[in-house]
RNA sequence: GGUGGUAUAGCCAAGUGGUAAGGCAGAGGUCUGCAAAACCUUCAUCACCGGUUCAAAUCCGGUUACCACCUCCA
């Protein structure tokens, strides 16, 4: 039974879907203004890892994930660059598809741009207003947050103790146009010069919070089953989203919210973020770095956890990653005179390993547990790899196995095929030399061979070359 | 000030009452012509203080440190 932590009820809970055997999920993308960093990243790689694992116990996810296109630092980034917003947002959303692909995130089912969906966040701001929950104030709309009764309890805040402008981050000019200081902009008004859209409080664009009350509503339904995020978006855009939903629909918005950890830097774990400018974007750091190195380090850190972000991890992740990887060519390698049949002890206990994977996983996507789960089956490859004697229906079982359990951290194991015939030659004249004693001969092919990153092994069943 | 989170070996990290998973790094060994890969062995009393209990990393009370959020953030 999988059990997925809810940041509403602040505990793990038994998780069960609207619909049984389908999860609708909504994952807060980027506000697209520059290309993202690696906290952007372990987001979008801790959700794509839940929707794989839900995938792989047999649900069907419709996934949808929006794209921020429109809002101030938009528009300030445009303006720098001399172009106009939308401009702006097809680069940067280009980049996001090319990075993601790049970790092996899968596309969502959906992602929906804020600005193709305007009229719809009108009507939206529209039946607030009707609704007594929103007001129009010199083009502006506000919410009223204090007359949703829920307000805060995702965060578990009570509106009183809120210290308005704790984060320093308040536009002082708001406070004029509020009713009360806690109330926040679903539509603003737009400056001269400034992209826009005709509404009925004139020109203007719209809020941040409001496109993802709308888009996931409007794909996923009133209520749907997984809503997810950085840590950081409970409050306000979260807890924003709920009462602007719950007031419009009178239904129960999200019912499970899960928030991922942060990327942190430097010994201070200091978060990671554009806004305090320390951050490594996705496109700077796969020109360096094997993009797998970074899915497996994030993918196999429970989603919860903050992540530090150092080259001490990167080397852990990238020997982590190398031994299972070796350990599945080899055992790709080892059919090789392998006889029909199979050894039933053994398909036994790769099934209760895979029963294991699934407890760790069922526990709030225990990736850790998980992981180690599945290097015991590696040890148990390469126990069995060692074998005498092996069959190749329990071969294609380790193999199998060891794609499947890895495929929903997002790791493709593949055997990097190599035909170099030259190399061919090399290996048998290397055997050659190996059989006359000639070792100085030996050596020095299996030396250069290595300077081409070919790295060369004996084994009992031949020899066997890869690719460092 | 409010709220949430974290503190386990050199590093990463699991573990919510029964005597510390796993990985990396290190040490020793086996296999090998030598290697490589692999396997075996080895490596901690869990931030601090007090309490409950036959028994606590795990529960309770207190202390300390760090991180995050409190309308820009994944």
């Amino acid at each position: 039974m999988l059990k997925v932590y809810n940041t509403l009820s602040r505990q793990k809970e038994e998780f069960h879907p609207l619909n049984p055997g389908v999860v609708n999920m909504y994952v807060c993308g980027p506000t697209v203004y520059n290309y993202i960093h690696i906290g952007n990243a372990r987001s979008a790689i801790a959700f794509d890892t839940i929707r794989r694992y839900l995938e792989f116990s047999g649900y069907q996810v419709k996934y949808v994930s929006n794209f921020t296109d429109v809002d101030d630092k938009m528009i300030k980034a445009a303006h720098e660059q001399g172009i106009t917003v939308p401009q702006l947002a097809d680069k940067y959303i280009d980049a996001f598809m090319e990075d993601t692909e790049a970790v092996n995130i899968e596309p969502a089912t959906k992602h929906p741009r804020a600005t193709e969906n305007i009229p719809d966040i009108i009507q939206f701001v529209s039946d607030l207003i009707d609704k007594g929950y929103a007001y129009e104030s010199q083009g502006d709309v506000y919410y009223r947050a204090r007359k949703f009764k829920h307000y805060g309890e995702l965060s578990d805040q009570s509106i009183d103790d809120l210290e308005v402008g704790a984060s320093q981050h308040v536009d002082e000019s708001e406070f004029d146009k509020k009713e009360d200081p806690i109330d926040f902009a679903l539509w603003k008004a737009a400056k001269p010069g400034e992209i826009s859209w005709d509404s009925p409080w004139g020109k203007g664009r719209p809020g941040w919070h409001i496109e993802c009350s709308v888009m996931s509503t409007k794909y996923l339904g009133d209520t749907f089953d997984i809503h997810g995020g950085g840590q950081d978006l409970a409050f306000p855009h979260h807890e924003n989203e709920i009462a602007q939903s719950e007031a419009r629909t009178g239904k129960k918005f999200a019912r499970y919210w899960m928030h991922n950890g942060f990327v942190t830097v430097g010994d201070e774990n200091e978060k990671m973020s554009k806004s305090l400018g320390n951050f490594v974007t996705v496109h700077d750091i796969v020109k360096t770095l094997d993009p797998q190195i970074l899915r497996f380090l994030m993918a196999t850190t429970q989603y919860r956890r903050p992540i530090q972000y150092s080259q001490k991890n990167i080397t852990d992740a990238t020997n982590n990653l190398n031994r299972i990887q070796t350990s599945f060519e080899n055992i790709t390698y080892r059919q090789k005179n392998a006889q029909i049949g199979a050894d039933d002890d053994i398909d036994e206990k790769i099934d209760q390993l895979v029963d294991e994977y699934k407890t760790a996983m069922d526990d709030d996507f225990n990736a850790q547990n998980a992981i180690a789960v599945v290097y015991e089956l590696i040890k148990l490859s390469n126990v069995y790899d060692q074998q005498t004697s092996v069959k190749t229906g329990t071969i294609k079982k380790i193999i199998d196995t060891m794609k499947d359990l890895m495929s929903v951290f997002g790791i493709k194991l593949v055997v990097n095929e190599l035909n170099d015939e030259k190399v061919k030659s090399l290996i048998q004249q290397r055997n050659q030399a190996r059989k006359d004693h000639d070792f100085e001969l030996s050596d020095k092919i299996r030396d250069d061979l290595k300077e081409q990153g070919i790295i060369i092994e004996d084994t009992p069943q031949g020899t066997r070359f890869r690719r460092e």
